[in-house]
DNA sequence: AAAATGATCAAG
DNA sequence: TTGATCATTTTA
C-alpha cells in the first residue's frame, strides 16, 4: 500500500515540504530486510538566503554539492564526529533547499533510539556512502503509508534546533513534529 | 556545563 | 597545512 513519493512532491520549497513529511515512511534496505520508521519531526533549511542552512550565501563545497541538484534526492552529512544527518533536496536544480528528518518512530527492523537525526540514521544504518541517492529508487526512499496506515500528525512548529550561528534566521519557525509522538526530540535547553 | 571525536572548510 | 567550527548526544 506505501507509495513512493512522486518529485512534485519535492520541487517545492523546503518550509512547505517539511510539515507535509510529517507522518510519511522512511524506508532503507540494507542486509535483505527494509528497516522502516514514520517520520515525526523535520526542519526546513533553504539557502542561500538562510544563514542557518548550508548552502548559506551560495556556499558550494564538495560536502553539499547535492543540495544544487535534483530535488527528491538525499543528502547525508558527518558531524561532531560522532554522527550522520539525513535530509530530503528540495526545490530545483540551482536552488539548494533541505529538509533535515530528526526524528522516527520505529515501524519495522529499527533498533535504538530514533529521536534525534544522529541517532535516526545510526538505527536506519543511514552514512555518508548514502549521500545522492534518488528517493525514487529501491535502497533509500520515502513513502505515503497509504490510506489504512496513515495517522494524520498534530503539526506544531518552533524555531530550528542548534542553529544558534545563524543570526535573525535563528528565529525562523521552520521546525515541524508531531505532537502525538513520544518519538520527538527533546529540545535542548538554550 | 562540558566532553567525545573527526570531517570539513577557509585562511595562510 | 592548520586551526576553528560543527543542522549532536550523553553524562554529570
Amino acid at each position: 500500500m506505501a507509495r513512493k513519493l512522486p518529485l512534485k512532491f519535492y520541487a517545492r520549497d523546503a518550509a512547505v515540504v517539511a510539515p507535509e513529511l510529517l507522518g510519511m515512511l522512511l524506508v532503507h534496505h540494507v542486509g535483505g530486510q527494509a528497516r522502516v520508521g514514520r517520520i515525526v519531526e523535520t526542519e526546513a533549511y533553504q539557502g542561500p538566503e538562510d544563514q542557518a542552512a548550508h548552502s548559506a550565501g551560495g556556499r558550494r563545497t564538495p560536502r553539499n554539492e547535492i543540495m544544487y541538484g535534483p530535488a527528491g534526492h538525499s543528502y547525508v552529512y558527518f558531524v561532531y564526529g560522532l554522527f550522520h544527518c539525513v535530509n530530503v533536496i528540495t526545490q530545483r536544480v540551482g536552488i539548494p533547499h533541505g529538509v533535515l528528518i530528526r526524528a522516527l518512530e520505529p515501524v519495522s527492523n529499527l533498533e535504538g533510539k530514533t529521536s534525534g537525526p544522529g541517532l535516526l540514521c545510526r538505527a536506519m544504518g543511514i552514512d555518508r556512502s548514502h549521500n545522492g541517492l534518488n528517493l525514487r529508487g529501491d535502497q533509500l526512499y520515502i513513502a505515503h503509508p497509504g490510506r489504512k496506515h496513515y495517522r494524520t500528525p498534530e503539526v506544531h512548529s518552533t524555531p530550528r534546533i542548534g542553529v544558534d550561528y545563524a543570526g535573525t534566521w535563528v528565529s525562523m519557525p521552520w521546525r515541524f513534529f508531531d505532537t502525538a509522538s513520544s518519538c520527538v526530540s527533546k529540545a535542548p535547553k538554550r
